[in-house]
DNA sequence: CCGATAGTGTATGATTTTTAGACACTCTTG
DNA sequence: CAAGAGTGTCTAAAAATCATACACTATCGG
């Protein structure tokens, strides 16, 4: 049961990292918990961290997530693919759709449901984990590049960069 | 000023359809406004949509945003590309999650600023227009599955379906 | 300590893909 | 009708990719 690996878990209430803690333990390798996010970085380059999930609001008083929003920045800046869900209070939507356009992987709100929550991480974990072939990747980008091309053949092949010869290949295949 | 090309509005309140089109004719070449969703798809086979803008709660007394969800998912079903902007009046973070995991491009919510409304649509046109080289997405796509497999190179390659010295080769490059 | 296993870095020649350039054809539009 | 833009196809040269191979290093269990 305990293969999803490591899990950094940051919050300033000590009572919802002992939650955390709780919750967690028997899903989760190792649980590593921070009251903090000075140490997130420093954190995450000594162990290899499988998922973060982050409060959003540190600054008591200044609710505005922003803090939350730079540290998930600054994670996703260093470790662009570990997945990070979002944690916040106030059911603010628009710093939740913010969070999740800055790279966020889910969003939840407190009081959370528990099995809710280690749902929402699995998925976070098998979605980051999942590896797509180079081929397949190419063939969707140039699928979708045709297609806003409205499939005028010659504008997809020079926006992507190729011969036009070469897009008629990578279409018929 | 009007090269922002053709928006489709749906709201099943007619005065927000009329504010629409006062609020979004300076800016956008043609503004269609639906009152119910159900001609969303012949609308867009017929017409060149560049951009929808799609409320969500249409069943009155139900507003759990399942109708606006199943609409959005048929929108994106059959034109992957065309960007849609969600709109609802209740503030519902769930919702707003489901929707941009869905594939909205944004979302915003009643009663709206104009400003940022037109700020909002135009962003979504600005990223859908955006076209990326092949050669950029291959080798953006290269340099995430390698730091997948932790710099373990010959997993990397098996991942990717090509062979380690073609790998050797998309590094250097 | 040894052997097995897995990974690295590099090389070679055969095979495949991509490219530049060209040709004939069909549209659309002024 | 003439011009411009796009299509579909061809060739030969250049480039990328492949299978295979070799020597080396690191890790781990017996």
């Amino acid at each position: 049961m305990k293969d999803y690996g490591t899990i950094l878990v940051v919050d300033d209430n000590p009572a919802i990292l002992t939650a955390a803690r709780i919750c967690l333990g028997g899903v989760f390798g190792k649980v590593i918990t921070l009251a903090s996010p000075e140490s997130i970085l420093a954190t995450m380059n000594q162990e290899r961290v499988d998922v973060v999930l982050l409060d959003m609001n540190f600054t008591l008083g200044v609710n505005s997530g922003q803090d939350g929003l730079l540290w998930l920045r600054s994670i996703h800046k260093r470790h662009p693919d570990v997945p990070v869900v979002l944690v916040t209070a106030y059911a603010d939507i628009k710093l939740a759709v913010r969070g999740l356009k800055d790279g966020a992987a889910d969003f939840v709100t407190k009081p959370w449901d528990n099995a809710e929550l280690v749902r929402t991480l699995k998925d976070a974990i098998d979605k980051s984990k999942e590896i797509v072939p180079l081929e397949e990747v190419e063939a969707e980008h140039v699928r979708r590049v045709v297609e806003k091309c409205h499939g005028n053949i010659s504008k997809a092949a020079e926006m992507l960069g190729i011969t036009r010869q070469t897009l008629y290949a990578k279409i018929k295949k």
